[in-house]
RNA sequence: GGGCGGUUGGCUCAGUCGGUUAGAGCGCGUGCUUGACAUGCACGAGGUCACAGGUUCGAUUCCUGUACCGCCCA
């Protein structure tokens, strides 16, 4: 509890707006003392026999500061996780960071490459040392804007993917996968990056449209004698001259009429001077160039299969940086690119380039570093993924983990089930070595001890006559691992116990397959059983025109400008409000300042409640319900309104629906609470209204307040604890709204057992002065003036609601208002045929006295309501004139409908007859 | 080539398990220093719910097709 009870800041002393940067760093530290975002943290109120709610932190890559798609994230996890802790649950948010070795050694060797040093210059020791200077400057980075926007994460539980314990948990893994024969080594055609200098994974290869050229090249048959034959060739056309050099056949199609005779026959590949074969093979397009291609086996992929299938030699022409190599032509040494522009205009000097054509392709880039993507053969350490994928894809399918949106389980599946085996070797130095050892007769010996081994676990030759491999892993090998190995696997701990599988993996779509995939089947294999109960899949955010945030478009919002300028809260309310999983969102100036204003708005609620207490009440009166009998219908109403909210966005936070929890408070706060409720409680605060009356009022704006902080504490925790803290509590709440419990709607309900009904009344008072603003505007009346009006309410519960609301109606109508019993009355006195505005509201009726009213525009305003009676008259009783429309559409459809029209038919007449008057 | 999503007022998006008069925010117009808030208040204008068929008493909603936009996979 605070301890600032006995001068307690009141209303009129808070500044008229909210000022954020002068609360959150403190609420923050106060939070942090409380020691209550670990579950079992000294001041954690969690009920250990509910079950544990539990978020498992995708870990931001340590390549630099975060931008608006984590903070979106962090948000709706941050949601999540409080309202989890409020409800008692048992709640872990783990936090952590990724090592990204192949996206952090790019950035590094960017800042290097300005100082003039590079990996080579440094070794790889060197290199290591600034790499992790630079891991540790970007990971205060990352922890402090998680801090800054409200992150309620168990940083006792932070961890990152290159720490001991996820270095044992790799070897662990890897050596249970190699043990059960999942990993394996092996030469294959793997996708090599020239600029980063390492393979990278099918899924790091990025098709994109290019422009390119198609080459048609003659090869000389080889005669019986062994020389060439000058006069007789085949045609083949090729993307990729260059790699001839490499070439060990020419394919054409077995069906294809025109080169039948040609298969078998022998060709030789200029330059190289190399015979190959003509060979048949049903993959080749006819359709292509000239339907014969050359066959390049260790440079293509599609020729790979090919030669695999015909047991060609696989001849290698590049080397690691993408120049020619071994071919012993003078283009060994060149650039793949100069490689090519000589080999064609040396072709074209002998006469062999029979033709140049614009050809548009897909090349692969890499994902990192956006260079051309080379095939190269590579011996690698691949995991067969298959049995992963299958058990990968039981689990969803058996409902054990849920994928929302649920669209995105067929593509996940899709995914599984035409799954390749996972190259996991990566020639970089900044991450997990791969923990496998040779000995010099090439036995291989795969631990999973933090020491290397003492012996060649085949030969028993001794640990320093064996070599460890020199790669490390693919990064995702590490964060697949992610959901249990930052519990302590491979450990037994008691958290694995606890925390595993966690509840839900919230995290961007686009990394399905990069990481919930993998997640999922080492999680299934290792674990025997799936990681989380729900994968949230967030959509990504976008600037306001949908283009993606990128620095060189310049159109990246910085979070920290966001929280520096308006506030955590308005970032955090503006990337939540009204989002789904799955869909993008976009995010400009526009709602950032909006969400700033809601919290402005709701500051602005609660200095007036603090500001409006009576001294009736003692200011140490904690906060409690009044008296049934001291409330009216609009603290009944109001009461039933908090009832049905607390319920819809309970609803929504355990459906994970964080957008529509934000959206419905929003409402519930601003069109309800400010602009109905607090307007209507003014008049009962008065000093002229009994004390009773007037407590209870403040009790109820007091107790709704209260709850609707709780509601959004979630979505914006710093407005909303600091204005908790000023305000009345139970006995039996904590000094901290972050644990102060979720309200149940219970006394609620209790007061107002049935919201619908007992709100009736007010809403329609509230069409009635909405249609007295209406009329007085419409017919020229200064706002300022005050009217004399007169209203007939059709039904009971209206009527006796309106007594004690009249008061309270009056100035938000403008008009002092007083019910007549008959319709008759209306028209009595002053308010004589053709003396007043008439303002008609679904079945209840109010004339005021009009001040300076403009005759022409009211009787316009008239005119146009009795149209629209009138057409929907017209229409409801075609609908019923309809015999099949009685007789098959639901009872209750149909009576709406007649009742509807009876409305509408007493409309068109009282508008008719009020004409009638001022013709 | 296969798959997925979208198309609702000027902009961004809700929504409808088929059924009264389709909502919000921003923008726009008019007017307001109403004792919480101009980061505000009141009122208003603005939509053939992409197009064409079909099912139905009834379609923005369901089905089929078309067009355009976006994404994923090959």
């Amino acid at each position: 509890m605070s301890d600032d009870t006995i001068e307690r800041t009141e209303g009129h002393d808070l500044p008229k707006t909210y000022q954020p940067e002068l609360v959150e760093r403190d609420l923050y530290a106060r939070w942090e003392a409380a020691d209550v975002f670990a579950p079992d943290g000294a001041g954690s109120r969690a009920d250990w026999s509910k079950p544990p709610f539990v978020v498992i932190q995708p870990p931001p890559n340590v390549t630099g500061a975060l931008h608006l798609g984590h903070a979106q994230r962090a948000t709706v996890e941050d949601a999540l996780v409080r309202h989890a802790r409020m409800t008692l649950r048992p709640t872990l948010w783990l936090p952590g960071k990724d090592h990204a070795s192949i996206a952090a050694q790019y950035v590094l060797d960017r800042i290097l490459a300005e100082k003039g040093e590079s990996r080579a210059t440094l070794g790889r020791e060197r290199y290591l040392e600034r790499m992790w200077q630079f891991v540790h400057e970007v990971q205060d980075v990352i922890s402090d804007q998680h801090h800054r926007i409200g992150a309620s994460a168990d940083w006792s539980r932070e961890r990152f993917t290159m720490d001991a314990i996820s270095a044992r948990a790799v070897r662990a893994a890897f050596k249970r996968l190699y043990d059960d024969g999942l990993a394996y080594r092996a030469e294959a055609l793997i996708n090599w990056c020239p600029g980063c200098r390492t393979s990278v994974s099918d899924l790091e290869v990025i098709p994109k449209p290019e422009r390119g050229s198609l080459w048609t090249i003659r090869y000389h048959f080889v005669r019986d004698d062994g020389t060439a034959d000058p006069a007789a060739s085949v045609s083949v056309a090729t993307t990729r001259p260059e790699t001839l050099l490499g070439d060990t056949a020419v394919a054409v199609h077995p069906e294809d009429l025109r080169y039948r005779g040609l298969v078998g026959r022998k060709v030789r590949i200029p330059f190289v001077e190399r015979d190959v074969h003509v060979i048949a093979d049903d993959v080749v397009d006819r359709e292509f160039g000239t339907g014969a291609v050359k066959i390049t086996p260790a440079h293509d992929h599609d020729d790979y299969a090919t030669g695999r299938r015909h047991g060609l030699a696989f001849v290698t022409v590049l080397d690691d940086e993408g120049r020619v190599a071994n071919t012993n032509t003078p283009y060994d040494g060149l650039d793949r690119y100069e490689a090519r522009r000589r080999i064609v205009a040396d072709l074209e000097a002998r006469g062999d380039l029979q033709a140049v054509t614009p050809h548009e392709m897909l090349i692969g880039h890499c994902q990192r570093s956006d260079d051309v993507v080379e095939p190269r053969l590579k011996t690698q350490w691949f995991i067969r993924t298959q049995p992963l994928a299958e058990k990968a894809l039981a689990a969803v399918r058996e409902g054990r983990t849920r994928i929302l949106p649920r669209r995105f389980e067929k593509v996940y599946f899709d995914w599984l089930e035409n799954i390749r085996d996972w190259n996991v070797s990566r020639q970089l130095w900044w991450g997990h070595r791969i923990p496998a050892w040779y000995c010099p007769d090439g036995h291989v010996t795969v631990s999973d001890a933090p020491d290397d081994p003492d012996a060649c676990t085949v030969c028993g030759r001794p640990g320093d006559e064996l070599v460890q491999e020199p790669d490390i892993f693919d990064t995702w090998f590490s964060s697949g691992l992610w959901p249990f190995s930052t519990l302590g696997w491979p450990d037994d701990t008691p958290d694995l116990a606890r925390f595993y599988p966690g509840t839900v993996m919230e995290t961007a779509y686009d990394i399905i397959f990069f990481w919930v995939a993998r997640m999922m089947m080492l999680g299934e294999w290792l674990m025997g059983e799936t990681p989380f109960r729900y994968v949230y899949l967030s959509g990504l955010i976008r600037d306001p025109y949908g283009q993606k945030m990128s620095k060189t478009k310049g159109n990246v919002i910085d979070p920290l400008a966001v929280i520096d300028e308006l506030g955590a809260d308005a970032l955090r309310f503006a990337v939540v409000n009204g989002v789904a999983p799955g869909a993008d969102t976009r995010l400009g100036r526009e709602k950032l300042e909006g969400a700033r204003n809601f919290g402005n708005k709701l500051w602005n609620a609660a200095r007036f409640v603090l500001g409006a207490r009576p001294d009736e009440l003692p200011a140490d009166a904690p906060l409690a319900l009044p008296p049934v009998d001291d409330m009216g219908p609009a603290e009944r109403w109001i009461l039933g309104r908090a009832a049905e909210t607390i319920a819809s966005v309970s609803r929504a936070y355990e459906e994970l629906r964080v957008g529509d929890a934000a959206a419905t408070l929003y409402e519930a706060i601003w069109s309800e609470y400010c602009d109905w409720y607090i307007e209507l409680s003014k008049a009962r605060l008065r000093g002229d209204v009994p004390a009773a009356q007037r407590v209870a009022t403040w009790r109820v704006l007091d107790w709704v307040l209260d709850r609707y902080l709780r509601l959004l504490h979630p979505v914006m925790p710093f407005i909303t604890e600091s204005i908790w803290d000023r305000l009345p509590h139970h006995p039996g709440d904590p000094g901290l709204l972050m644990i102060a419990n979720w309200p149940t709607g219970a006394e609620e309900r209790s007061v107002v057992p049935d919201p619908e009904a007992a709100g009736r009344p007010v809403r329609e008072l509230i069409e009635v002065v909405r249609g007295i603003r209406n009329a007085r505007l419409e017919a020229g009346i200064e706002p300022t003036d005050w009217l004399e009006g007169r209203v007939y309410l059709a039904d009971t519960e209206t009527r006796d609601a309106f007594g004690p609301l009249a008061v309270s109606l009056a100035p938000l109508a403008r008009t002092r208002l007083s019910a007549v019993e008959e319709r008759e009355a209306l028209d009595r006195g002053s308010m004589d045929a053709g003396a007043g505005l008439v303002v008609v509201s679904g079945s209840n009726e109010a004339r005021v006295v009009r001040g300076e009213a403009d005759r022409g525009r009211e009787r316009a305003r008239l005119e146009r309501e009795l149209d629209e009676a009138r057409r929907l008259l017209e229409a409801t009783q075609e609908r019923l004139a309809n015999q099949q429309f009685v007789s098959r559409a639901p009872a209750n459809v149909v009576d709406g409908a007649r009742a509807r029209a009876t409305d509408l038919r007493e409309r068109v007449a009282v508008l008719s007859e009020r004409l009638g008057e001022r013709s």
